[in-house]
DNA sequence: CGCGAAAGGCGAAACGTTTCGCATTTTGAC
DNA sequence: GTCAAAATGCGAAACGTTTCGCCTTTCGCG
């Protein structure tokens, strides 16, 4: 392998010279010439170990988040990724599985593999386990999703519970009256806040809230039908149900299918994250839509800004989801 | 921040001890105390750069895949991600997002980043442009459920081919002669291994191959449910279709329903992929399972041995799917 | 043509490890 | 107690960059 000495040797010019033609200082047309005809003869390319060593940067960025095969996560960080890529900066992504010690583990393990800069879903984490970790090393980070109350960090998030109070508003517009919820964990950011958007969209159409019409677990397929079927089973059923992600609201569709009834006329449906499923549908199901690429987007361009020295106020954005309905 | 130079001097040894303990070496259990104790209280961590600029490993496996938003994907990088991390090493994930300039521009930079090794799900390259692009470095690598026509590796597939051959045989058992396909891309090796098990099933049943019962496209929801709604609407309808992917799955289902058909009285279907799905219905959907874990378990230790000097004939691992039904 | 400023080039040090070859200590058998 | 072998420790070089401070060349202008 060529290293940037035989380029120096090779174009008749020292090895500091070569080092400034390759990071974009000023050389003169006659060497950079020169240099250009070597790094080609020779096929060489910078070290990225040698170079890392001596910058202490990896120009690498490090994503937390819980479960890369959730569509969601897997489209923001494909939006990511490209934004960092395109910036010459590469993705090291780690999955936690929803688990508590694999996220601080796997939090460990970012921050010893040299990462410049962290994006982070966070879920069990709290603040003063964050710190404590984090305390040596002095990344940036970026908070993606989610928040860890007490850190503070520049944070994308979506509008959870403005989606949430529109996607209920429509359905009371509809003229529901007894609207279910299928949600999250309590212990999770989004989940808490969309509940927070339904109560309150309930609250100001005064429509009381029913415990048996709100039902929590893990954001799965799982959920979903079980949910969707407890609900059925109620004497006294709702007529319409809100999804809250994308596997609970395949899981309702199906276990609602299952029973022969026909959406929207039997019971009505609020999607969530398959704006896909939902719109090629006949007729086409209201849906709310995450835009997922913006935000992978942001993460992406605040985390540039650190890394290029930005060091003012920690920055918040809502990015505003859209409800797809006619 | 603390070096191992700082190390040995407190603890009153030599850099190069400091370095053989660290690194598993024999030292004086008089010795490894003090070591110990030094970086304990130093904070000490190794410096990855130095370490890999000396050693010329970085510890980092590529993995080069169309689109990690897709489930089948996600699950298998996940499996993958946690067997290389418990081993130490960490997974630098690149979508190329089925596209082929993409395609090629990830993979070169990939190996500029530095990796140890490449675990590919190829798409388009051909086996000259893989070879032009890799031809300095020299990395292991082991393609995963796609391979190239013409490049050597150890390779990790699943069986396409009898899965899909004992789902038709299975529709066939069942008294259907009028089974369609909806499959992936032409392009795509494993969709092309799924259609040879599906004509293969059919002749061995002396069954006709009908060509319009046979529909191809991306692997998309919009192909399973544009892909349904042709074979409805032929004159002479499949009585059961058979899918190849989880999107292609999902947007099937819904065209079915929508037509108000039930499944399988009306139409029966063969599901890909998506067996929480398709097991929760009542009845459960037949379903082809892919062992995703293994699969990404099996790539991650073909990689892990040749890291750690294996090097032998390549390897080629057929997994067989598991084709679930009653 | 001459001058000062700006641009460009150079050598050497530094980044923090691992490893080589050799010197020293320890060990165990006699 | 002695000796050889085995175990352990050490100093120094090397990995391939970037960057600092200084020197030389070039350029533009009067």
């Amino acid at each position: 392998m060529a290293t940037i000495k035989d380029v120096a040797r090779a174009a008749g010019v020292s090895l500091a010279t070569v080092s400034k033609y390759i990071n974009g200082g000023n050389v003169r047309e006659e060497n950079a010439q020169a240099i250009r005809q070597a790094i080609q003869q020779l096929d060489y390319r910078v070290n990225p170990f040698a170079r890392s060593l001596k910058t202490q940067r990896s120009r690498s960025i490090g994503v937390l988040l819980p479960d890369i095969s959730a569509p969601f996560f897997g489209t923001v960080v494909t939006a990511l990724d490209r934004c960092l890529r395109e910036n010459g900066y590469h993705t090291l992504i780690s999955c936690y599985s929803s688990n508590h010690a694999m996220e601080r583990e796997n939090l460990r393990f970012l921050i010893s593999a040299g990462i410049d800069g962290l994006i982070y879903i966070p879920e069990y984490l709290s603040a003063e386990e964050y710190y404590e970790l984090t305390a040596t090393c002095n990344v940036p980070m970026v908070q993606m999703d989610r928040m860890i109350q007490g850190v503070d960090s520049d944070t994308v998030l979506v509008d959870n519970a403005d989606a949430v109070y529109n996607a209920t508003a429509r359905l009371i517009e509809k003229g529901h009256r007894k609207i279910a919820m299928i949600s999250g964990p309590k212990y999770v950011f989004s989940a808490l806040e969309r509940q927070v958007g339904y109560l309150r969209a309930l609250s100001d159409h005064a429509i009381m809230f029913e415990d048996r019409w709100f039902i929590n677990g893990e954001h799965s397929f799982a959920t979903g039908y079980t949910g969707c079927q407890e609900l059925l089973d109620l004497a006294d059923r709702p007529t319409a149900i809100i999804s809250t992600n994308y596997d609970i609201t395949i899981g309702l569709f199906t276990a609602a299918r299952e029973r022969g009834l026909r959406i929207p006329d039997d019971i009505d449906v609020f999607g969530f994250d398959c704006v896909d499923v939902c719109t090629m549908m006949k007729p086409p199901l209201p849906v709310v839509y995450q835009p997922e690429q913006l935000m992978g987007q942001t993460a992406a361009k605040y985390m540039i800004q650190r890394l290029e020295g930005y060091d003012g106020e920690n920055r918040l954005t809502r990015l505003k989801c859209r409800v797809i309905a006619d």
